[in-house]
Order: C-alpha cells, then sequence, then structure tokens
RNA sequence: GGCUCGUUGGUGAAGCGGCUUAACACAGCGCCCUUUCACGGCGUCACUCACGGGUUCGAAUCCCGUACGAGUCACCA
C-alpha cells in the first residue's frame, strides 16, 4: 500500500473556523495514524479579492498552537510544490491538463455566453421546472471550434457529462452514494481568463501532489460525482473520500463567520487552551470507542478512525468545551499553570502579593484563563459592600453573629508572629472551640469581610494569608467599623 | 423546484436484529463533603429512539413512505 497523504488546503481569509480546524484535525489524524503518513498545508488564495493580509499567518500560527504540524507546505517546503495555488497558477499547468482532457474526450470547449445561460436559467426558474444546460458547442465541429479559437473569441472548457448511466462512489463516512448523470451539470474547469475552477485545481492539485485521502466538508458531496469523472476521464485514481458533517451553531445554522462565530482564535482570546480545543473539535462529530473522552494529540491518532465519524452535524457546545478546558486547567502541575496564568493574575492584581499563593488557590476553580481577572479584583481594591453579605442560612451567620466573630479574629490575626496559613488555621480552629461556635460563624463573615465578595476564590484562611498580617487587620478593621 | 444527505434526551453521543427495563460525558436539578464558590462524591433527568406503515418469533437497529432540516445546482472558493 502506497503512502497515506493527506492536505489540509485553507483559504487564507485571516479566520480560523473551527469547521475548518476540526477538518485539518482529521487530516492530520488520518495520515499520522500510520507511521509514515505525510499531512500536507495547501493554501488556496486563488481568489484575489477575498485576500487578507496576514492571513496566511494565522493559519500557520493555529497550526502550530495546535501541534498539527505539516510535513509539507510553502513554508517548509517539499517535493510536490508550489504549495500556494496562485503560484501553481503561474505554470499553465491546469490549462494543459483542461486541454489534455478535450483530447481525452473528458471535456470540451464552449463559446456560449454567461449571459445567455443565465437567461435560460432565469426562465426555467420561472417556470419552476429544473434547469439543466444543454450546450450547443458540444456538436460544434472541430473545424469550427479551431477557427473560433483562432479569432481568439472568448471561450471556457467544460467538462463532458454521459447522458445516461450512474455515476457513484463510495464515501468512508457515508458509505456508497449514486447519482445518475442525467442531473448532473457539466461544470466549468478552466474560465474564460484561462485560470481554473476552485473544483477542478482541487482535482489537478490533489492527483499532482499524490493526496490519497480527502476530508472535507459534507458540502462537497454532491460535486463528488463530477470530480470522478474528471479522474476517470484521466485515467487516474480517485482519491478515498472522507466527508464530514457540519459543525453547527444551532439545529439551522453552521458555525459561520458572517453570524459572528468564535473562530479559534477567539476561543483563545477567551481564555480557551489549543489543546482543549483540539479535544473538544475531535470529540464534534467522531466517537471514540471507549469512554474516554480526554486525549492528548497522540492519544487520538491511536484511536481515531474515520468510519466512527458521524454522519448528521454537530452543535458546538462552548460548555462542554469549558468544562473540558477546566480539566486540562486542573491536570497541570502547579509550577506549569503558574506560569501560564501569571500574566492574568498581573493583569487582575498589580499590588505586591504572591502570585504563587495566588496560583494556588485559582488552580481548582478555574475554567478559562479570562475569567481570573473577576476573581482576583478585590486584592488590588477592598470593595465597599451591604452588610447582609453576611447573612448565610447554611453557615448560621448573619451581622449580628459576624460581628463578634471579626473582633476576635483581627485579634488573633493581631496576635500572631509567624504568620503562615498553617499557624493561622491552626488558631483559628482553636478560636472556634474556645468561642463554641461553628466552623463556619467564624470563617464565613472573616472571608466576607476581608474580601467584600459572596464568592471568592479562596477561603478565609488562604486570603487572610494572602493579603498579610497588615492588610488583613486593616480590613478587619473597616469591615467592623460597618457593623457598628 | 431537481438531486444528495440527515433525524436517539437541552447538548455531544453509544447502539450495527434479542445481552437495552437506551451506555458514557456536558449542562440542569437534588443531596453529601467543605471556611464561600469551585473541586470531588452520590443520585435524578429519553416507559423511548421525527412520524406512519411493513419485514421478523423479536426492530432504535432492516425496508418503504411522510414530515421536518441541511447541502448543492456560479466563468466563488
Amino acid at each position: 500500500m502506497s503512502k497515506v497523504r493527506t492536505r489540509f488546503a485553507p483559504s487564507p481569509t485571516g479566520y480560523m473556523h473551527i469547521g475548518n480546524l476540526r477538518t485539518a484535525l482529521y487530516e492530520y489524524l488520518v495520515a499520522k495514524k500510520n507511521e509514515d503518513g505525510v499531512f500536507i498545508l495547501r493554501i488556496e488564495d486563488t481568489d484575489q479579492q477575498r485576500l487578507v493580509e496576514g492571513s496566511v499567518d494565522v493559519i500557520y500560527d493555529t497550526l502550530k498552537q495546535c501541534n498539527l504540524l505539516h510535513d509539507e507546505g510553502p513554508d517548509v517546503g517539499g517535493n510536490y510544490g508550489s504549495y500556494i495555488q496562485s503560484e501553481r497558477m503561474k505554470s499553465g499547468i491546469y490549462k494543459q491538463y483542461a486541454e489534455q482532457l478535450i483530447e481525452l474526450d473528458g471535456a470540451h470547449y464552449c463559446f456560449c455566453s454567461e449571459q445567455e445561460i443565465d437567461e435560460q436559467r432565469q426562465i426555467a426558474a420561472s417556470k419552476a421546472i429544473s434547469f439543466k444546460y444543454d450546450d450547443p458547442c458540444k456538436r460544434l465541429s472541430k473545424e469550427e471550434i479551431n477557427s473560433r479559437i483562432q479569432s481568439s473569441e472568448k471561450h471556457v472548457i467544460r467538462q463532458n457529462i454521459p447522458n445516461e448511466g450512474t455515476t457513484s462512489f463510495d464515501d468512508e463516512v457515508y458509505g456508497t452514494i449514486s447519482f445518475e448523470n442525467s442531473t448532473l451539470d457539466e461544470a466549468i474547469l478552466l474560465k474564460s481568463d484561462g485560470f481554473p475552477t476552485y473544483n477542478f485545481a482541487n482535482i489537478i492539485d490533489d492527483h499532482s501532489m499524490e493526496i490519497t485521502h480527502v476530508v472535507r466538508g459534507n458540502e462537497y458531496l454532491s460535486s463528488t460525482p463530477k470530480y470522478n469523472l474528471v479522474y476517470s476521464s484521466f485515467g487516474w485514481d480517485i482519491p478515498t473520500y472522507v466527508h464530514c458533517p457540519p459543525v453547527m451553531k444551532d439545529e439551522q445554522h453552521k458555525l459561520s463567520k458572517r453570524n459572528g462565530d468564535a473562530s479559534f482564535q477567539d476561543l483563545v482570546a477567551k481564555g480557551y487552551l489549543p489543546q482543549a480545543i483540539v479535544n473538544y473539535i475531535a470529540l464534534l462529530g467522531w466517537a471514540p470507542e471507549t469512554d474516554q473522552e480526554i486525549y492528548t494529540l497522540d492519544e487520538l491518532k491511536q484511536a481515531f478512525n474515520v468510519k466512527r465519524i458521524n454522519t448528521s452535524g454537530a452543535i458546538f457546545d462552548i460548555d462542554k468545551l469549558t468544562w473540558m478546558n477546566g480539566i486540562y486547567l486542573r491536570n497541570m502541575d502547579i509550577d506549569t499553570f503558574h506560569a501560564l496564568v501569571l500574566p492574568y493574575i498581573k493583569g487582575a492584581v498589580t499590588s505586591d502579593f504572591d502570585t504563587k499563593e495566588i496560583a494556588e488557590i485559582l488552580h481548582q476553580r478555574t475554567s478559562t484563563l479570562t475569567e481570573i481577572h473577576d476573581m482576583l479584583d478585590f486584592f488590588d481594591v477592598y470593595p465597599s459592600f451591604e452588610n447582609d453579605l453576611y447573612i448565610n442560612k447554611k453557615m448560621k451567620t448573619s451581622p449580628e453573629i459576624a460581628l463578634p466573630s471579626l473582633v476576635a479574629a483581627k485579634q488573633l490575626l493581631a496576635n500572631i508572629d509567624n504568620y503562615t496559613k498553617e499557624v493561622i488555621h491552626e488558631q483559628m480552629m482553636e478560636l472556634v472551640k474556645t468561642m463554641g461556635i461553628k466552623n463556619g460563624q467564624l470563617l464565613f463573615p472573616v472571608r466576607i469581610a476581608l474580601t467584600g465578595k459572596a464568592f471568592t476564590p479562596g477561603g478565609a484562611i488562604e486570603i487572610a494569608y494572602i493579603l498579610g498580617k497588615e492588610e488583613a487587620i486593616r480590613r478587619l478593621d473597616i469591615a467592623i467599623n460597618n457593623l457598628n
């Protein structure tokens, strides 16, 4: 068996669509499931109008961040270059192939004007009858064709499709699919400007790059038979097709840039880790054989199997991604986590607190990096708050119960010389005993008094420690005053 | 409109004719743990697989039809 070669062929639009990224992931996995599989990056930039400055870098960056490293591509080279479609176009290979296809009876010259066909199409549409263009140019004599080309009359090259018979193919995901040839349009292969249409360029490029597996969205299902007719006219091997269901925003709509849906970059900016995103989208439309949900890229290579890709669209669920991101964060060792969140801590806290300690309390409670800011804002600014924050039914606390607790806690902290978490903890517990109250009746009010917030990333003891003796006492003082 | 594809809970999904009184996970809800929230633990959440027929001793699983949804029918990619 020949080497598996797959290709990711995005258009540089400056936006890495989640569905596209998933396609890239699947292409990568299909290739890398085998020791010697090759994953290729090809830039499809033939639409110069849509070209966006710096957007090729977005593609490189995304693949790099996700660790979907390509073996061949514009930036890493390879023996099948160029890997940029606009470059390939300059060589004129598409025109050569299109002309060759005419020789092989797989295509013909067409001199019909666009407007002419359009009008016919309109008429058909108004009568609500299906339209299929019956191209008179197919019946032109060789001499006439030659003379019209000679006189440089505008023309395109259009593919030939038999009137009868069916074209069917096997898709790895959808199974066998058949089309009546009579329902297929004779698509333009080479435009009047001499450039190939997207579909034709694709066929030629995939063949010249010896692509063995084509992974793409299922919107290509309908044009696949036309692709195959071209392949057979050339006598080329048809690649293995893996058509994927769409990634949806909701039941009716695909995730799309137009709808302002999140791109890979948006998600990263929102505090999601690339590895978590990759892990999550792997499971969007594909299911492993086991219950395992958390996968490293290497584990995915092992577990992945195109046969288990689903046939129906999958709705993108940010809640599940958030959960998964939290798992990744919690599974990090504390040093890695600290390094990762340091910029976020610094962004929220400018005072001189121990970031390592802060990271410690964040570690088990963070699910996205961007929520860190709001979790920590009380460190810099001690907010004013209503006294009924002290009311908590479960803890059996109220402003009345809080007051003596805070007074005692302040005294306690003031008397500690060796100000460590352990000592604070020990003494607090003792205080609870001597006061004859519940843990929560002391610690809950203290935490509120220290932070002014109902929810905080840590408990009273940790926060009292991080704030430092002086600041903790200052805050307790203010809180006590407000209760009087 | 023609053609193609799809339809299991709020979401991702398992299921491949009997082991399913439909896994697992997210979200939700409830409880427990706990100095809050979270983490963690436990429980609950589809008498039913879009609907209607058929095949079969037996169907979410096979067949047909209907409905709904999506894709595609460009000298766009």
